[in-house]
DNA sequence: ACAAACATTCCAGTTGAAAGTAATCTATGA
DNA sequence: TCATAGATTACTTTCAACTGGAATGTTTGT
């Protein structure tokens, strides 16, 4: 099958086949004679493979390293579970900046009236005069 | 002072104060006879303010809006408030985001033995290739 | 025969928020 | 006096992962 077929099977643009081939993720497709790209079912498996990585917030980098684990048969599952685990670690430390800056966003929204007046714990907070409960 | 010293006090580097003036989210600074610029306290404070506001996530944009806000002494806090809230939804968003691929990665990890042996439900579940429990 | 849909390569641009670099000028301290 | 530190402007580069567009070639359908 030709690139938009892949493209759409696997969910990855046809645009983005060719970054991912361009800069090595995955390996450069055969050609056909009319110089177009061929690709069988397994390229599109391997596709799908980094699409559901991508979407789990893996780097493309990670990407390639996951990818490699899995063509290798004989890999220790260890390898994998720590380069997930490691990931995990990096987005719940992501998530614990973002949960600080709601807490403090929703606490200082709280005390805000929101109405026509003036008086602002929101500002006054960030120009640093916020006073603790 | 100089720019360094007020990149001290205000937390925000000397390069970025200029990329600050340049853009607009500060005005110019005013230049002494050897074309230094020179910073007064309620400028401090200004780079404080933002340096807080960037700090909680907010983008140069809505730091420009808040900055604006804050400068005016007769605004509604309802403004503020809104600008807050909103923000607190984009962020919620991204957590939201993070939290379910976190929890996809902490289960398929729970369920990879983690040793020797290949077998990986990890690699498994990319591949498509998961199976519910 | 001809248009449309699809393919190719190559180069440039996008996003946001700076940080880096270079060349030059000014100030400060021993 | 001279080294060093800090300042200036004006560009360029970074990060990540694409995306857009131009110019051109190929296939498919009517």
């Amino acid at each position: 099958m030709n690139i938009g077929t892949a493209a759409e099977m696997s969910g990855v643009s046809a645009k983005t086949i060719r970054y991912y081939e361009d800069i090595g993720l995955v390996p450069q497709a055969l050609r056909r004679d009319n110089g177009y790209r061929h690709y069988e079912q397994t390229d599109i498996e391997t596709l799908r493979f980094i699409q559901h990585a991508r979407r789990l917030g893996f780097s493309v980098g990670d990407v390639a390293k996951l990818l490699s684990l899995w063509r290798d048969k004989h890999r220790a599952s260890a390898e994998v579970k720590s380069l997930a685990l490691r990931h995990v670690a990096e987005i719940e430390g992501r998530i614990a900046e973002l949960q600080s800056m709601r807490r403090t966003l929703v606490h200082l929204s709280d005390r805000c009236h929101g109405d026509d007046r003036p008086d602002c714990p929101i500002l006054n907070d960030l120009a640093g005069l916020g006073k603790k409960d």
